[in-house]
Order: C-alpha cells, then sequence, then structure tokens
RNA sequence: GGCAGCGUAGCUCAGUGGUAGAGCAGGGGAAUCAUAAUCCCUUGGUCGGGGGUUCAAAUCCCUCCGCUGCUACCA
C-alpha cells in the first residue's frame, strides 16, 4: 500500500500570506493532498507556522505584544485563513510547540555526537541601546558605494550591492536609531554542509527526472558555488535555545537558527498530529526507517525555499545518521506577481488570503490559482485576466453546462433521470474521448502539473458542452423523446463526472455539483474504470435538483472596485 | 559586479532539432436547453536583434538588447 506524506512549506507567523504564498505551497500541496486521498491512497497533510526568529520578536514589539501572545494570535488569523480557503491540513502545528524543540534539539545532538557541527567565533553587531545583537539587516547607514542613505548591513536596496555591515558609514540601529553600536565577538554553531556536498550532489542527481528543472537548477547551483558551512543559532530570544550539552556550555542563551528548526517541524507537526489524536508513535511511521519504506513524500514551496529543503534540511537529515525520510518530489513554484509588480505587506499591495475571501469565495481562487499557477516562470495576476477566467471557464464552461442540463431535465423530463432509449456511437464517441482526456488529467496530476491538468479539466468541461450541442436534446424531444432522454441522461451523468474531477480544486462547488444530484461522500472518489460505465451511473428514475447559479460573473464595476481597494491597478 | 531564469499571436502561456500551438480577446456563422451562456469556422506570429553549427534551429553555440530573481544573518 502506497501512503503519501505531504508537506507544505511553512507560512511564517509573520502576518495573513498573499496569493503567491498560497498558490507556491499551501494551495498546491492541499490540492494535491485531496487528489491522492480521493484516489484512495492513505494520505497525511502536514503543515504549521514557522514563528521563530528576529522578524518575529521586532514584530510583535510593533504590535506591542509579547512575542507568544503575538504568535498565538497570528497562529489563530492564519489557522482560520487557511480553513476558509478549504485547506484540508491533517495537522497544522506550530514550531514553537514543545514537540519541535525537543525534535530540533534531538538532531542537534544528534549532529553534534557525529562531529557534524563545531563552534566557530563570529562578529556581531551588538546595540547598546536595545540590548541585543543585530542581524546585519537590521544595522542601518550610508552604502559606501553609492552613498545611499538607508543601506542595510546585508545589502543595499539602492545599488544592490552585498555588504558587511562593518561597511556601512554612520552605522546605526534600524530598531531604535540609535549609533551607540559595536561589534562584538559571538560564538555559533556551524553546520559543516561543505562535507556532504558528493552526497548531496548525487541524491539531486538522482532526482532529475522527478523534480522540476527550477528545483535541481537552483540546487545544484549551491553546489556548484561552494558550498559554505552554515551558522545554525542566533543571538535572539525566540527559538528553540541550544541545550548546554553541546559545545561544552559555550552557546548559553542561543537559540537555533530559524531556518534550523523550521524544517524539522515538518516531523515535529507529524508528531503533533499523532499527540492530538491518541495515535502514539504513529507519526515515526511515516519518516523513520523501514516503517517509512511505503511512504512518498512530497513537498510543495516557492523557489526561495529551494535552497533550505535541497540542501540544509538534507544535511541535518543525513548528518543525524539516522534513517529519516528524505523528501521524494520536490515541487518548487516561481513567483506570482500582482499587477506587473510584487506582492507587497509592507506597502499594502496585493490579495491576501483573508481579504481574498471576503470578495469572493474560495473556489474561485483556488482554481483561477491552480489555473495560472507559475509553474514554469513568474506569472502575474491581474484582475482583467482573473475576470475572464472566471466568467468563462466556470461561470460560462462548467457552471452553464450544469444549469441547462438540470433545468432542461426539470422542466422537460420531469426532473427525474431520463430512462428512455440507449446510448449509441455518439456516446461512444464522448466516452473514448473521456477515456483519453480523464487518463491525461490524472497522469498530468500525478506528476504535479497543475496548469496542464486544469487545462485538461477543462476541455474536459469543453467536451460536454460539444456533445450536448450534437444530442441537442431540445430539437429531439419534439421528434425523437427517446433520443432525447439519451443526451439528457449522459448530460447529467457529465455533470456526475464534473463533480468528482473537480473535488481537488473546488471541493465546495464539487460538492454543490454533486449533490444536484444525490448526496455527496465526506471524500469525493477519483473516477476510475471506463467512462461508458462510470456514465452510465445514474438510476433511471431518480429525481434531481436544480441548484442556484453556482458561479456568478464578476461585473467590470466589481473589477474596478477591486483595483482601488488592493492597489496597484494603474 | 557575479550567477540563474525568462523574452513565442493583442493578452496569458504550451512547445528543447524535423513543415509554428492552446485558451482568451477580435471577425463570420449555427443553435435557442441555459447565467446572451453554448457550438462550428476564422483573422493573427520573419518564435527579442545579429551571427554560427546542422540536410534541418523557437529548440544547440556565440554575441547584443530587455525583464526578473538570487547573491548564503529576512523568511
Amino acid at each position: 500500500m502506497t501512503r503519501i506524506l505531504i508537506t507544505s512549506a511553512l507560512p511564517y507567523i509573520n502576518g495573513v500570506k498573499h496569493l503567491g504564498t498560497l498558490v507556491g505551497s499551501l494551495l498546491s500541496a492541499d490540492v494535491f493532498a485531496r487528489f491522492s486521498r480521493a484516489r484512495g491512497f492513505e494520505t497525511l497533510a502536514i503543515c504549521a507556522t514557522d514563528e521563530h526568529g528576529s522578524t518575529t520578536e521586532l514584530a510583535a514589539a510593533e504590535a506591542g505584544l509579547a512575542v507568544r501572545a503575538f504568535c498565538d494570535q497570528q497562529y489563530r488569523l492564519q489557522k482560520a485563513a487557511g480553513e476558509g480557503f478549504g485547506l484540508s491540513w491533517d495537522h497544522f502545528g506550530r514550531s514553537s510547540n514543545q514537540q519541535n524543540r525537543e525534535l530540533t534539539q534531538h538532531f542537534a545532538r544528534q549532529l553534534w555526537k557525529n562531529g557534524n557541527l563545531e563552534v566557530r567565533t563570529t562578529k556581531q553587531v551588538y546595540s547598546n541601546a536595545d540590548k541585543r545583537f543585530l542581524s546585519d539587516r537590521y544595522v542601518i547607514g550610508t552604502c559606501p558605494y553609492c552613498g545611499y542613505e538607508r543601506a542595510r548591513g546585508d545589502q543595499c536596496e539602492n545599488c544592490t550591492r552585498v555588504l558587511d555591515p562593518a561597511d556601512l558609514i554612520h552605522p546605526r540601529s534600524a530598531i531604535s536609531g540609535s549609533t551607540d553600536i559595536e561589534i562584538r565577538d559571538s560564538r555559533h554553531l556551524f553546520l559543516k554542509q561543505s562535507e556532504f556536498v558528493p552526497q548531496l550532489r548525487e541524491w539531486i542527481a538522482s532526482h532529475a527526472n522527478d523534480w522540476p528543472s527550477l528545483v535541481t537548477s537552483i540546487a545544484n547551483k549551491w553546489l556548484d558555488e561552494g558550498l559554505q558551512d552554515r551558522g545554525i543559532t542566533r543571538d535572539v530570544e525566540w527559538g528553540v535555545p541550544v541545550p548546554d550539552d553541546i559545545g561544552d556550555g559555550q552557546l548559553k542563551g542561543k537559540v537555533f537558527y530559524v531556518w534550523f528548526d523550521a524544517p524539522i517541524e515538518y516531523i515535529a507537526a507529524t508528531k503533533e498530529w499523532a499527540d492530538a489524536n491518541a495515535k502514539g508513535d504513529a507519526w515515526r511511521d511515516w519518516w523513520y526507517g523501514d516503517a517509512a519504506k511505503d511512504v512518498t513524500y512530497y513537498e510543495f514551496m516557492g523557489k526561495d525555499n529551494v535552497p533550505f529543503h535541497t540542501v540544509g534540511f538534507p544535511v541535518t537529515i543525513l548528518g543525524s545518521g539516522e534513517p529519516w525520510k528524505l523528501v521524494d518530489r520536490l515541487k518548487g513554484f516561481n513567483w506570482l506577481n500582482y499587477d506587473g509588480g510584487k506582492f507587497s505587506t509592507s506597502e499594502k499591495r496585493g490579495v491576501f488570503m483573508d481579504s481574498a475571501l471576503e470578495i469572493l469565495p474560495a473556489d474561485y481562487w483556488r482554481y483561477y490559482l491552480m489555473a495560472n499557477a507559475p509553474e514554469g516562470s513568474d506569472s502575474n495576476f491581474t484582475w482583467e485576466h482573473f475576470q475572464g477566467v472566471i466568467n468563462k471557464d466556470l461561470a460560462d464552461v462548467l457552471g452553464n453546462f450544469v444549469n441547462r442540463v438540470t433545468k432542461f431535465c426539470a422542466a422537460r423530463m420531469d426532473g427525474k433521470v431520463p430512462g428512455e432509449g440507449a446510448y449509441g456511437a455518439e456516446e461512444q464517441a464522448l466516452c473514448d474521448e473521456l477515456d483519453r482526456r480523464v487518463g491525461a488529467y490524472t497522469d498530468y496530476f500525478a506528476a504535479l502539473e497543475f496548469r496542464k491538468a486544469l487545462g485538461e479539466l477543462r476541455a474536459i468541461w469543453v467536451a460536454g458542452n460539444e456533445y450536448l450541442t450534437r444530442a441537442a436534446p431540445w430539437t429531439a424531444i419534439k421528434t425523437d423523446p427517446a433520443r432525447a432522454a439519451v443526451g439528457v441522461r449522459m448530460g447529467l451523468n457529465l455533470v456526475h463526472l464534473f463533480g468528482h474531477l473537480a473535488w481537488p480544486i473546488m471541493p465546495m462547488m464539487a460538492r454543490k455539483i454533486h449533490e444536484a444530484l444525490q448526496p455527496a461522500p465526506e471524500i469525493i472518489p477519483w473516477p476510475s474504470g471506463k467512462m461508458s460505465v462510470f456514465l452510465d451511473d445514474l438510476e433511471a428514475g431518480q429525481p434531481i435538483g436544480t441548484p442556484d447559479v453556482l458561479f456568478a460573473k464578476i461585473a467590470d464595476e466589481q473589477v474596478e472596485e477591486w483595483k482601488l481597494r488592493f492597489g496597484g491597478g494603474a
């Protein structure tokens, strides 16, 4: 029995995510998880908030809250937004939970024991006024190259040059503005990534055919440029503490780098799931040793996350010397841009998960985003394009099909599945076409080719409309009632099929479509077997409903209003 | 600066050596069951510019132009 383990890149706790993050990790993972469940595979979909690090500390301070309280609040918001989008996690955890603390410390101890960590002394900027170390980007000053006065210590935003905080002229704290800063020595743990290059290279090469070229290309770039060892501790408060038994107590008061503990939370969140459901050690069977041999592990993420999942986290696992599972299928996405520019939280530019749900149901977004997922290259959200896709694909091609068939049945067939007549050549030709198309749809889905999968889904809806035009029951009913009955019966069976095929993408709408005909199970199963059988499934005489308009069209005035509300739109 | 990716029809994108594709938009027609939705036909591209390899290049190589991202202490 194949089991499917799915993780989404963890959304950072700092605010509700925008549509780009949604499509690139949260939504794509959910769509695939539903597809797996629909096919009958035992599936575990895991996600969590990524909470640690200096960014959270500063965001909490800005919000006037204690860090823990800030995270509690943001966790609730993100969980609610995810649920509003129909994200069907088996568990949505938190990297700040006890399970992750224990597991992160466990991995660190294993790495230390195996000689894969070492203590090094680094120079860090310390702010006396803020009473804390400042990460490079929180030191600002004048760029020595271009004279820009608000250059950050890691990079000048004006001339894009990479900087060292020590390069800055008139350096000061970005937090308080204080110039009372100094450079201090600080000891840190470094993960000896460089020693794993041959192993990583071999592992990455073995996935040349089942990872997108985007992913292998980014991974190889890091190796080709000479993989450096990475500091995995930080001088901040909010994180997993480094245990005293590592580094002979030289790391007192330090915490692990957020990028060290965040991927470990994939495993820890699985333990949270087991703990919450009284499943004992079941979590290990998804991750560890022979028990997890039948698990295929899928990761979904934006391209910014790829290095940490192809280099950092694998080194953590390999270096532990324990048989934890490495990712099998890594799906990376490019950026979704907003109307030609970036989504920007600080500039309030673009659409965020909570506000998206205020204007339209989740399934509109789910369909649009997956149909236009940034797979091959960065892609661009515009309101006009969104309006066009929703109105044409969902309202006209799919929604109207369901509407015309069920309305006609109600008006002329007594609202029951008509049993007269038998399927003939026209129906067989349709079944042949749909056998091919449903097969292609399934294959694209399994290959994580979402754009192509949804293109095929749309073509299936079009095939339904084409059939109905040829069958023309509204004409046939005048001279040949049996033939009209065949057309309507097939039309209703197509509606049934559409409800099944759409479920992973649009779970709420798929349910509505399905329930126009008959009650729907919790998980609407993936169609299997020949279409000639599946499309002859409805019982003759079974009463059917006429659903309200499924997809309302988006009016031009709404587009104008949303452009104003969400900004950017020229 | 370095590295990577991209540049294909008005728009969004497929297509990695063998006679240029899809959807939308535009044009014409059919039908009238339906949210004036649907269906059929159709206009439209010297595949960013230039050079090269090849019997053959959107596809491989070089070069130029443009856009985007990354550059390891934001995540």
